[in-house]
DNA sequence: GACTCCTTGTAGCAGCTGCTACACGGTAGC
DNA sequence: GCTACCGTGTAGCAGCTGCTACAAGGAGTC
């Protein structure tokens, strides 16, 4: 028993570094036992089905992320909603978390045409995301602070569909043009 | 020739209400031919490969946004960034075009695995919205039009994303916070 | 040595994928 | 009437998809 746990944690890190650059549709199993340097067979012995493999991938990719997220940003941090914007999107439009941010995107999408495990996954990580921004907030605990952090998770990720679609330098065009077109 | 360009422009206008209901991905020739109301045969008549089908469908689907957010806020609109991005924040919430953003998430998400034709249409697309948003700006044409036409993008993309994740209470809850959030 | 159970390789299945070869009726031009 | 070409249906191919049946190596237990 010990072996496949081991073995199954092991595909689940592989599979979350192949995952995030190559991203979330159009995987085989083939393709993912390849990556992860098992058999599809033992893919299969190790999860139940493809949608387990995914969901342990997607988790273990948000965790990578908060992590990253963590490292950059401290849990004693006490910033005002429009700092802590600005810092987390400085810090989420850097090349080392833009896969992140791609990826992010990706299960985003899946979850809009309502795909499982996609709809579960989203939701979590977006209460993980709420989670960890509002006790970097300098605000009591309460309605405001929630919706200050949705504020503030809207601004991330709607800076990383521009990085996507048009480059890092329209991204930070936007952010600099966001106290304007929020005020 | 006639009837083969009739056809396919009503095979075009027939996919994009079928991939806006039912997403861009996981799609099917005989599953887009059947939606249309053709033979998947005819669907390669009409059409080189299944490439430019979808690049047709999108760009239909693409107009058809343009339209609507004309018909909600007219070109001869001058408004202040904050207001425009307050109106353009409000109208791409409605129920009537959440699909339509949903749809755009997804053309993102498959730009962001690199994927043609999505990676050229979702730039033309992002061109298109900033094209849309400029001229409705009471600022002068330069750079700082073009920045601030990207944040209103970045705003009302990110409050689409929390609202697939989280609802539309929440997404009504990030925009409330916005002023705040990126003061 | 016989037994059991965890682990793993081989082989393959049924269904779906994008796409195509081929045939054939209709219509336009001469 | 003949030819040429447009439009369309039938049938199917080669490759891939998720998943599984079967067998067997290896280690531990008695």
């Amino acid at each position: 028993m010990a072996i496949k746990t081991e073995q199954r944690d092991m595909v689940v890190e592989r599979l979350a570094s192949h995952l995030l650059e190559h991203g979330l549709a159009r995987t085989t199993l083939r393709e993912l036992a390849a990556a992860a340097g098992v058999s599809d067979r033992m893919l299969m012995y190790y999860f139940r089905d493809k949608a387990e493999v995914m969901a342990a991938t997607v988790a273990e990719i948000g965790q990578r992320l908060i992590v990253a997220l963590n490292a950059a940003i401290p849990a004693d941090t006490a910033l005002s909603p429009a700092m802590l914007a600005r810092h987390a999107a400085e810090v989420t439009t850097r090349p080392a978390l833009k896969p992140y941010m791609r990826f992010w995107i990706e299960v985003v999408a899946a979850a809009g045409r309502r795909e499982e495990p996609f709809v579960t996954i989203a939701a979590l990580m977006m209460t993980g995301f709420r989670d960890w921004i509002e006790p970097r907030l300098d605000l009591p605990a309460g309605p405001d602070r929630q919706a200050a952090a949705l504020g503030v998770i809207a601004i991330c990720d709607g800076l990383a569909l521009i990085d996507i679609c048009s480059g890092g330098a329209a991204a930070d065009l936007a952010r600099s043009a966001l106290p304007l077109a929020a005020g």
